[in-house]
RNA sequence: UCCGUAGUAGCUCAAUUGGCAGAGCAAUCGGCUGUUAACCGAUCGGUUCUUGGUUCAAGUCCAAGCUACGGAGCCA
């Protein structure tokens, strides 16, 4: 057998016999010239069974290929500009070809599907061009948001999966058995985060993330996976800088690496381009003014009746969308209404009305990827506020003692990665940013 | 939870006023030496979501339910 490759480096194999493993992704036959199209992971070649250069057997075999079959193909690698294929421009002069096993009426063709059927067959959609474009796009997110993070001297700090107590709304919480008593899967990895920065200064957690919600749109997921960061002495305008930070170095990341994925899924490289410092930065009151200045230019009366907002309320999804469509990349809203956020946010001094908070919208609609703020450092305000939001101090013992030994000024954000693929990739639905998404209705397979 | 739309072959969809259940793709067989979702010919393929009702006759009309999709709320 010849040297076995990885198709993606096919190109340095010119000249060259090699043996590729697969599946057929699909074929296409001209008689005594088959064109088998093979994926190995890595990428996709052509491979071309011509029947005067193989032994009769193996050319039927080639001939009877079906979609998902399994095989071994040993040929010479030859440079073919009409060759399709990731990378593309080479194919392979199949010499000898070992079935491994004939797939029989795999469901996934190469027409249209519905939604319903793909998230049915998603073992098998993964396989598919633009699942695969995706699902690698966002390892690279993935490796981007923790490799810029080290390098800033953060470190990771893994926080629980099964958890005492609630993290945000107690509503939203998976309770499960543990020996008899109740116990919950996270929302959050925060509150060991600061823990963890009394220890560590910089930190990061990042790990699957569970909120019961009966929300059933195209940014939620039941179960998510989230990156947050944690840091002492750290002001909501430095939080801010390291949000930005971080998010363009991903985007630049991607563009770098993936130029062949974005444009198997047909994404406007353009936009992303465009994601460069600074983000801009405007306070919730003047978010506010600026709807209510939008929703008054409008004449359509549906319009103008989404983007109504009075002061204190929080933005729905529209008025998101039409907040960012101001800008051409991300931005920054701070100092939410109080009322409106968690109980751990600081307030603004003189004013605490509003608190020290921040959201980072993403463009085209993506809405808010990025929730963070300064949290409460003095212990009677939090006390007060687990307090005055039924919580039970019980529960949240060893939280508020953090606020007794050296508490320090700090603040911290969650980025949900799924969101931010969705953005990244320009999908319309965070169901094909996760390999297996747990949806309302949805925990198969 | 609320609002809207849909459910017909393995898949994506047609079916006129209530009057014979149809196409493309897939699969199977045959043909083809450069295909890119190939092409040409043939074959196979149906509990029209479920239950009940109206009618000489229901995929089509009525009622209830189920499921999915889209949106809202809530959130990352």
């Amino acid at each position: 057998m010849a040297e076995v490759i990885q198709i993606k480096d096919i190109a340095r194999y010119a000249g060259q016999e090699v043996t590729v493993r697969g599946w057929v992704y699909s074929k296409t036959g001209k008689g005594r010239l088959q064109f088998i199209l093979l994926r190995d992971g890595s990428g996709q070649a052509q491979c071309v069974a011509f029947k005067r250069e193989m032994d009769a057997e193996a050319f039927e075999i080639a001939r009877g290929l079906t979609q998902e079959s399994s095989v071994v193909i040993t040929g010479e690698v030859r440079p073919d500009e009409r060759a399709p294929g990731i990378p593309g421009g080479f194919e392979i002069g199949i010499r000898d070809l070992q079935l491994l096993q004939q797939a029989q009426d795999y469901p996934i063709t190469p027409k249209e599907h519905g939604t319903e059927f793909l998230m049915n067959h998603r073992h098998l959609w993964v396989r598919s061009n633009r699942q695969w474009a995706i699902l690698r796009i966002r390892a690279t997110i993935i490796k981007a948001m923790r490799d810029w993070l080290d390098d800033q001297g953060f470190l990771l700090v893994d926080t629980p999966i099964i958890t005492p107590a609630a993290g945000e709304e107690t509503t939203t919480l998976f309770e499960v058995d543990y020996f008899g008593d109740p116990a919950f899967l996270a929302q959050t990895g925060q509150l060991y985060n600061e823990a963890n920065i009394m220890a560590f200064g910089k930190v990061y957690c990042f790990g699957p993330t569970f909120r019961a919600e009966k929300s059933k749109t195209r940014r939620h997921l039941i179960e998510f996976w989230m990156l947050e960061p944690e840091i002492a002495f750290c002001s909501l305008e430095e939080l801010m800088d390291i949000e930005e930070g971080l998010v363009i170095y991903v985007v630049a990341q991607v563009l770098e690496k993936h130029s062949r994925e974005l444009a198997i899924i047909e994404r406007d490289v353009k936009k992303l381009r465009a994601i460069t410092a600074p983000f801009a930065r405007i306070s919730y009151d003047d978010a506010v003014e600026r709807l209510q200045e939008l929703a008054e230019a409008t004449d359509d009366p549906e319009a103008k009746a989404e983007l109504a907002i009075a002061w204190g309320e929080d933005f729905g999804s529209p008025q998101e969308t039409a907040l960012a469509e101001i800008f051409d990349k991300p931005v920054f809203v701070y100092n939410y209404p109080t009322a409106v956020k968690a109980f751990y946010m600081t307030p603004v001094e003189g004013r605490p009305e509003v608190c020290r908070s921040v959201d980072l919208l993403a463009p085209e609609g993506y809405g808010e990827i990025i929730g963070g703020s300064e949290r409460i450092h003095e212990l009677d305000l939090l006390e007060q506020n687990i307090d005055k939001m039924g919580l039970g101090r019980e529960a949240y013992q060893w939280y508020l003692e953090l606020r007794k030994f050296g508490t320090v000024p700090h603040a911290g954000f969650g980025i949900g990665i799924e969101r931010t693929v969705a953005w990244i990739c320009g999908l319309n639905h965070v169901r094909e940013t996760i390999p297996y998404a747990r949806l309302l209705n949805r925990k198969y397979p």
